[in-house]
DNA sequence: TCATTTGTTCAAAACCTATTGAACAAATGA
DNA sequence: TCATTTGTTCAATAGGTTTTGAACAAATGA
């Protein structure tokens, strides 16, 4: 089997509470789960591109992923974030939607995107 | 009117979310949300006494009362510590017993008090 | 092959957090 | 009054977080 293990996503077993509320505790952060749990699915890293530099992006990402908040898809030369929704719920039944449910009623999402919004270019 | 301010306990309006969970991404805080929640409304500060330093427990518990979590109650040399569950309740309804419900999942509470817990000496 | 697009990694800077023991302060009770 | 109890504040230390721009890497497409 050769060793099967994902480095980038920590197992469901070794989450814990704490570092997911870390991982939240930055409006920033909290502005990206918002967009991703209202997006159909999932967001390309490119999409959060209104909130900050590049690498800065990268970095906040890289927290929530460690967390255990999100799954990453590579496709091309980009990367989707999804929500590990079936193992936050097997974990802490009903927080993760009670996490959305309050951070978007916090969350200034007044970001009227352009036309073009997900395509634009880079920092 | 005098300027009724309170200087310990941050208003309504001011609390967030990034704030609160922020006050909570550490195990010892959260071990100290849910004995208070486990409690009969309040828990003394020495209460806390086997989770610490009593320095350090000051540290921790100022932590959440500034992020709005706790009020405080005085009496005598001792201070009690009880949960803002209204005004969390008005702000993020349902959060609160989310956040206690999962924490209480994960903290280990296993702590088998001695007869006399709760009057025990200090640090 | 070579430039482009997308995102990560690195090093540095500025700042914030957790922990400790000692000193302090306020209320209490002898 | 004076010691005790309870908890806060202070200074110091060790380590973690956030942010930036520059350098890098991988996939793509001309």
């Amino acid at each position: 089997m050769e060793d099967m293990r994902d480095p980038l996503h920590p197992p469901v077993e070794s989450l814990d509470l704490a570092t997911i509320l870390a991982a939240l505790s930055d409006p920033t952060r909290l502005a990206i789960l918002v967009r991703i749990a209202d997006s159909a699915g999932e967001v390309r890293c490119g999409g959060f591109g209104d909130m900050g530099t590049k690498s800065n992006l990268s970095y906040h990402l890289a927290k929530m992923r460690e967390a255990g908040l999100v799954n990453t898809r590579n496709e091309g030369t980009s990367r989707y974030m999804s929500l590990r929704r079936d193992d936050l719920e097997r974990l802490f039944p009903g927080l993760l939607d009670q996490l959305i449910a309050s951070a978007r009623s916090t969350v200034k999402s007044d970001v009227t995107l352009p036309d073009d919004a997900g395509v634009g270019a880079s920092n």
